[in-house]
DNA sequence: ACCATTGTACGACGATCATCGTACATCTGC
DNA sequence: GCAGATGTACGATGATCGTCGTACAATGGT
């Protein structure tokens, strides 16, 4: 298919802080190739989606950091052609104080 | 069928301590019903499988407590034709220090 | 304007998940 | 021995999941 709009790329949607839901959060955090990508986020605090070491193609990743996004794990933002992920610490934080650590400890 | 064996009641399979899987143990409390089996462990300390107030038939029942205690986090002991259910708190403990307790005060 | 890079949408596939009903085994009280 | 209670195995269903390849859009460098 042809181009027909300019997409508005800055605008992508993330859940308010209030949104994010524990379940949502432990599922995403219950697979292995998003627990890595997070534990990656945490020791270098940000990465674009092609900067991650996992053993999945580009589409996968792609479906990763989709679920991450809308579990309200990682924020990203546009920046030419990537997307800078980062960890959404200050509000896993305070929904849920502490979890997000001991889930790292724990991995 | 016909009975043709007298099944070994007391030998329900628990993954040893080791055996326990950060993965697992998050996807089995990323389930709204299994998170509150053990919310509800954690405040009454043991429960048979029918002592719990959850909106599935007995069969979904049974397919949840499969999981998580294949995932390790109840002890299941069979007590009649009831079975007895309690949450693996120290092995929990020792194998996630920690992680349990945030996970539930975040429920 | 072209090219390379980055990431996504789409569709497909096989596996897993959560649900349920049914039939049955086991245990215990009577 | 029978009845009731408890829980499971099995099979079924529809949904979700994690995987991939392909084609494409958007961006920025040249």
């Amino acid at each position: 298919m042809t181009a027909t709009a300019t997409q508005v790329t800055e605008d992508i949607a993330h859940p308010k802080r209030d949104q994010i839901e524990l379940g949502a959060v432990l599922h995403a955090l219950s697979d292995p190739v998003r627990l890595r990508i997070v534990a990656t986020l945490i020791a270098d605090g940000e990465h674009t989606c092609g900067g991650f070491d996992v053993p999945v193609t580009k589409s996968t990743c792609t479906h990763h950091f989709k679920i991450l996004r809308e579990a309200g794990v990682i924020h990203q933002r546009p920046q030419g052609t990537a997307r800078v992920n980062t960890l959404r610490r200050d509000d896993l934080e305070a929904r849920f104080p502490g979890l997000l650590d001991k889930i790292l400890q724990s991995a």
